[in-house]
DNA sequence: ATAAGTAGTCGACGCGTGTCGATGAATTCG
DNA sequence: CGAATTCATCGACACGCGTCGACTACTTAT
């Protein structure tokens, strides 16, 4: 038999008893809210050693109103988080525990708002962090009328007053145009995201697009958009439409997981050498799944873990009282060259 | 501007007077400790609708010694964790919220025990769960004399007496040897994991390959297992290895992700066709890694989301008081065909 | 030398709950 | 019809901590 009964926990009492202190005195020796002298420091400090003793967190909260707790809004039956997201919740719950701070995930339908609203008025949590941002978010609000600080990852279209964090997919069109055009290319197709999104005024869509299609007019390169259904048989045939359209690509950008699948796939069949024939690009790929493929794929991503983080830090930031600065960052991309873009084919030798 | 001025919440004293009950009566109605006559308890409910009264967590947890919270414990700085275990990251904080818990991420690193020890000791937490457990676990023994009830996702050496999850590998050979089987192959290769883990008794290898080893063996069926480092690079040569000393196998298992995207690169540039010439399957990877791949793998994986909703449930019944019932759970795996295996070619027409 | 601090400490109270014992009133039993 | 229950409610206290006001013993400024 293991030792398995519950040691009963010290509290501030008992080591103001060992100390020979009052309670107060504890207290302000663990705070250093005001001065104690020397040596009962030290004995108030020896009392807690032997004792063990831990402050108990939820009695802190109670009397201090700060739990150290915030809460991480994840959407449950959304189109299920991939491994990106993961990557950058995994960084903000080390970087609020860098500054004490500890992170509650919390499951939640972006429709559901009574359960938010429940969620802050429970007094649990100080600072709520908001995933998978919709360009009409009903949590906004909510929020909002709560007044309990918090930081959205993404944005919402009106967002010029509130505090976010988002990847800036305005950078990933031009830098995926001039890469390509450093390289010769000057006739690009890009496998997208489904038509639907883009009506819809899907953010990360249309931040992408607008700015890569104008950026690749200046350079003079000419590109060619496919929208095709998140599906390997869609991109199949997205891939041949646009081989047939535009015979003279060489290049394509994906930005369409399942669909780059089925155009790699097809360009794998005709005997399409990657990169000799035809480079290839993807967006927002993880490293993981760029690997993944035969050859692996050059990506352009958000740095998810400096996502994470900075949504924390801003939080944090609110938190402690920061209501006058504008904060909001749009993290950079990330270019990762694994080899599967080259020399536009005319050039090469 | 917005009303973004922080609400008082209302508290129970406020509801009592607006009731114009006391406040004991108040708890009594919420908890249906004791009754409650019906008018006095419409009035209550009544005053709590207009105040938007929400019970405040803190003061709760104080008072009853039950936060409702649970930590996940997981590792930092180890491998850092793939997308399989977020999958049942998410479903185990599904599964706490069904129950009115919250799941609290913690980040924490395997050695440090001091960290372990405060949060514990903190009650701030009245469960742990525990990620990527070691053979030799030192956080096992911190948990026990706390007192604090726990659950692994993984195993100990010793871990008989412990609450526990995980993965029946002990299946996964047996299934993939019986499907190949059944489909004729006799002499079949495997990619493993890296010889080191081997070596060093890792669990998930350690009860994969002896069961695997034993049934094909009973099947008469013949296994060559490699156990490259997990790198593309060692991965090909391996394959390499392998072909050169079983030259008839008509089937291959991967358990080594890395290493196993190089031996398909090798089957690829030989001309090697799947499933034609080779059926392929692999151990542990996930749906969309499985999909990544061309043509897409047949696969063998432990079901994610049951996993950590089993971690979650059988943590709960400890806090609920189960002290006696034997908590453990080998999740059985789940097999996806996805077309990559086939009959072995002799018997093709 | 007296007023005006300052360092160091204590006691009391509040945070918002859960819960125990007591109190009447209404009901049941013998 | 008196005694024993049961029902419904109230008041008081505990949970463990933060913090404010007060008080003492010194220092420093005037």
């Amino acid at each position: 038999m293991s030792s398995t009964k519950k040691p009963k926990q010290a509290t501030r009492a008992d080591v103001a008893r060992m100390a020979g202190v009052s309670e107060s005195t504890v207290s302000y020796a663990l705070t250093g809210v005001r001065p104690i002298s020397e040596d009962t420091r030290e004995r108030i400090e020896e009392a807690m050693k032997t004792l063990g003793y831990v402050p108990n967190a939820m009695a802190q909260a109670l009397a201090s109103k700060k739990s150290g707790l915030l809460a991480l809004l994840f959407p449950v039956g959304e189109r299920g988080f991939g491994e990106t997201d993961f990557e950058y919740v995994e960084a903000a719950a080390e970087a609020a525990a860098e500054d004490g701070y500890q992170l509650l995930l919390w499951p939640n339908a972006v429709e559901d708002t009574a359960s938010l609203k429940k969620i802050v008025a429970q007094g649990l949590v100080e600072g709520v962090l908001l995933m998978e941002v919709r360009s009409q978010d009903p949590r906004v609000e909510v929020l909002r009328e709560s007044g309990t600080p918090f930081c959205l990852i993404g944005r919402t279209d009106d967002s010029q007053d509130l505090t976010y964090v988002d990847a800036d997919f305005s950078q990933w069109g031009p830098m995926a145009i001039h890469h390509l055009a450093d390289l010769g290319h000057t006739n690009i197709g890009m496998i997208s995201m489904r038509g639907e999104l883009v009506e819809a005024g899907y953010g990360p869509v249309v931040r992408t697009e607008k700015p890569l299609i104008e950026v690749a007019q200046r350079a003079g390169v000419h590109v060619t958009i496919k929208h095709p259904k998140p599906t390997i048989r869609a991109g199949r045939q997205a891939f041949e439409e646009l081989l047939q359209e535009q015979p003279d690509i060489t290049a394509i950008i994906g930005f369409n997981e399942p669909a780059f699948i089925g155009a790699l796939e097809v360009a794998g069949a005709r005997g399409i050498r990657i990169p000799e024939d035809l480079s290839v690009l993807s967006f927002g790929l993880s490293d993981e799944a760029a690997n993944m493929t035969v050859p692996a794929q050059t990506t352009i991503n958000v740095d998810g873990p400096e996502l994470g983080r900075m949504a924390v830090q801003y939080l944090i930031a609110r938190l402690n009282g920061d209501k006058k600065s504008v904060l909001q960052n749009l993290t950079q991309p990330q270019f990762f060259d694994r080899g599967s873009t080259g020399p536009a084919p005319q050039l090469r030798g």
